[in-house]
DNA sequence: GTAATTTTCATACTTTCGGGTGAATGTTAC
DNA sequence: GTAACATTCACCCGAAAGTATGAAAATTAC
């Protein structure tokens, strides 16, 4: 029951569990309501007891949705794929070094210092391996070399 | 200056205002209720409407309350491990979100879609995720954060 | 030696990041 | 109420990163 932010479920399969939790809760509070609604008619309650009880009773599920709501956890980020060998794109042996200085948090320029190469070597080199792991940018480079335990 | 677990129990000063203030709120709520009752007994108000009424305003209270608190906990709930914390720099909890994001190798226009901000927004919360670890690079921050644990 | 691949470097251009500053709002602590 | 912080957003500018294309050495394989 783990409902993200970003969207309502993780699956199709989850999200039909929690409409169908919803909706039962939404069912029983309409039934309690009813009852209560044909005690009312029926036995005359006094209104405010009425009244009181329906408040404390959409109060409480109110509490309960808004706690869930706040607490669901800030777990929001990756698709957290397991991830295996996607493509037979091997990396060479300079692009694998490239790629654990850029998980290693360092700039092109450092890197390329590092090497002893040119920047733009280190440019090419690094947008060769965007391409092989399928990505567009360093720390999804990052992400998905860990992923494929390239890097530590 | 995370999130200070301490609204339910933090001194009793406090918790006397926080009941004084949940009194106030429920006495609010009532005044509200009779002078819907009186409406509905002067002039007719449809039950149902009336019943209608009354429990979106309490769900309302309930979603509002509920949603505070339970973000307030989000932090204590977790991990529950004294790590070494090398500068008393502490992260926020949109920081910490922001930060989740950015290892997760998300650019920051795609965080700020993600969490509905503004682009200046989330440049604003990087640096200031930068400043705190100590670092200048978003890759740097990937790195020094998995290293505090801050992210998996 | 030729072919394929790797490694190297280049230019040009666009986009994204990083850093600085300022500021309005809302919450919390005291 | 005041102080401190968190959150939001804005503008500017320069640096870094990313994209595209081309091409010259070096290495390896046949």
């Amino acid at each position: 029951m783990a409902v993200r932010p970003g969207r309502l479920a993780k699956s199709k399969k989850e999200f039909l569990k929690y409409v169908l939790f919803m909706g039962l809760l939404l069912a029983c509070a309409i039934a309690l309501l009813k009852t209560f609604e044909y005690y009312y008619f029926s036995y005359k309650i006094k209104t405010d007891v009425f009244i009181g009880v329906v408040a404390v009773l959409f109060l409480s599920i109110g509490v309960y949705l808004g706690f869930k709501a706040g607490k669901k956890n800030n777990y929001t980020q990756q698709p957290a794929e397991p991830v295996k060998l996607p493509m037979e794109m091997e990396l060479s042996q300079r692009e694998i070094e490239v790629l654990k200085l850029i998980a290693a948090g360092f700039s092109n320029q450092e890197i390329a210092d590092k090497l002893y190469l040119s920047l733009n070597t280190i440019k090419t080199h690094t947008n060769n391996i965007y391409s092989k792991l399928g990505v567009n940018r360093r720390t999804q480079a990052i992400e998905t070399a860990r992923n494929l335990n390239l890097v530590p």
